[in-house]
DNA sequence: ATTAAAGTGTAATAAAACAACATATTGGTG
DNA sequence: CACCAATATGTTGTTTTATTACACTTTAAT
């Protein structure tokens, strides 16, 4: 995972050839693979022993070894595919089949990501006066455990999976408010009326949903999750597991945004659970 | 994803210095990748033109070809690390660590997983007269999320996250429900009572836990989940997405094992919520 | 401007992979 | 059971590929 990393990084102080390439190998590393000293030398400009020495300079005992690793990176980087569960599956293979599509979502939704949302939503939750979480349906349960999540903060969080009580609590909100709207489709009515309400109060609200749907278009802020997971069987598995992922890296980058603050106030918490635990030391 | 499986297939009718080859590779994959074809060629005792053939003959262009594919996968293989988030780590990072580490755990909890018992698990499910759900804290949205899978099943289910309502159902039950009890540590006093209330009434406990954990103990039933997730700084956030991928499978192997009578609910269901819909087609 | 150090290329060498051919093994048939 | 054809395997030789040794060039510091 360091590799291709490593040669894309362009502070690196490399001789001429060694650049050439660097960047050959960056730009095409799948070519590469499947490549002869000779043809990356005159791809590159270079000498053969040069393409040798870059591998050794790498710490590689020579071409092919480097050829090997490079291709292990590739391998590792390739995405995994979603399967489709069928009828007559094995008890084994659904297993398999979930891991291995759950692990496909996350490295998609990786790939898609928008730090910057991330980056101002950290900023929009540091500065709140209060956070406000709403989901339905399966976006409930996410809700609810990004609240917990937030509850390790000194700051008045709270879900809602009550349609009523959701209207009546965001109508209430100021600018000085967040509102984190979340649903999976982004097409849940009752849930995009609530990102207009929010937003007609001036609270900046966060979608965490599909982007480009109409709860997306109607969000300050939107923290996009997809998957091609088919929902028309089954309710969203794979989808809300990014969507928690999401949350997870949202709530640490506060965490870590907030510094000595946090860590004070996790202690305190900590502390108050202790005595929920079988052997009283535990932590939750 | 398949090489290795295929030469492990003894099965495949392959000629006798094929088999020595195929054995050699399944052995020790890792030293082949870093041998040339006179040493593989030693060491299975068969020529190394042999060697040759045996990767064309498997599709490959030649033995470095084949090398390529063999390290590639075992890259694949190769588990990923939880990486713990540092203070001063960048936001891009923090994200990378936490998709790395839950794809981290999803591996591991799938090497760990004991399809018997989620085997049983089914049965015991599909038999119910009810289900009910008990978690606290952070498993308290796991519960919640199970409930709303379950939900689709013509089954009572309910999830419950208040302490007092849950003993009160669970004092309840009889011989002919199921109770599941979902907690990371294993270790909360008051679930570990609640699976001892359970089985009291005859009850089928289980357990989403930690395996040789207190409430592990006092189930009829553990699905295994761990994780190497520091929670001392942070709330669990790698184990509860196991425990929910965890759930997927139960859910999804129930539904199948339910077959036709689960497909006929699931239209009615998603007829009734076809009205919450933005756009009035899109199920959840 | 000089010089040492690092970088690069040319040519030669060694190693590895592959191809062509010869031999052996297998499995079916009379 | 002997025979043959098809397949499999090994031996030798050739080609490709990778590496080493050495000479030349550039770079950077005094």
């Amino acid at each position: 995972m360091t590799l291709l990393a490593d040669l894309a990084d362009t502070r690196a102080n490399r001789s001429k050839s060694a650049h050439k390439l660097a960047v050959c190998v960056v730009d095409d590393p799948q070519a590469i693979v499947s490549m002869s000293t000779a043809a990356l030398a005159s791809l590159a400009c270079v000498s053969e022993p040069t393409v040798n020495r870059f591998c050794t300079g790498l710490g590689f005992k020579g071409f092919p070894d480097f050829k090997l690793a490079l291709a292990g990176e590739l391998a590792r980087k390739q995405p995994r595919i979603a399967q489709n569960i069928e009828a007559d599956d094995s008890t084994g293979l659904v297993a398999a089949k979930i891991f291995e599509s759950t692990i496909a979502t996350l490295t998609s939704t990786q790939d898609q990501m928008n730090l910057d949302a991330v980056h101002q939503a950290v900023d929009v939750l540091a500065e709140a006066r209060s956070i406000t979480l709403c989901g339905l349906g399966a976006s409930a349960s996410v809700a609810l455990d990004a609240q917990h999540k937030l509850l390790r903060f000194p700051i008045p969080v709270m879900a809602h999976t009550d349609i009523i009580n959701q209207r009546m609590l965001v109508t209430g909100l100021s600018s000085a408010d967040c509102l984190i709207c979340i649903s999976y489709t982004g097409r849940t009515e009752a849930i995009i009326e609530l990102a207009k309400l929010g937003k007609a109060t001036g609270a900046t609200v966060v979608g965490i949903t599909a982007p480009h749907s109409p709860l997306a278009g109607n969000c300050d802020l939107v923290l996009g999750v997809t998957s091609e997971e088919d929902t028309e069987l089954y309710t969203p598995m794979t989808s809300r597991i990014a969507q928690l992922v999401m949350i997870d890296i949202l709530v640490t980058s506060l965490a870590l945004a907030k510094g000595q603050e946090f860590l004070d106030h996790q202690l305190a918490v900590k502390q108050s659970l202790a005595s929920t635990r079988a052997d009283k030391a535990c932590p939750l």
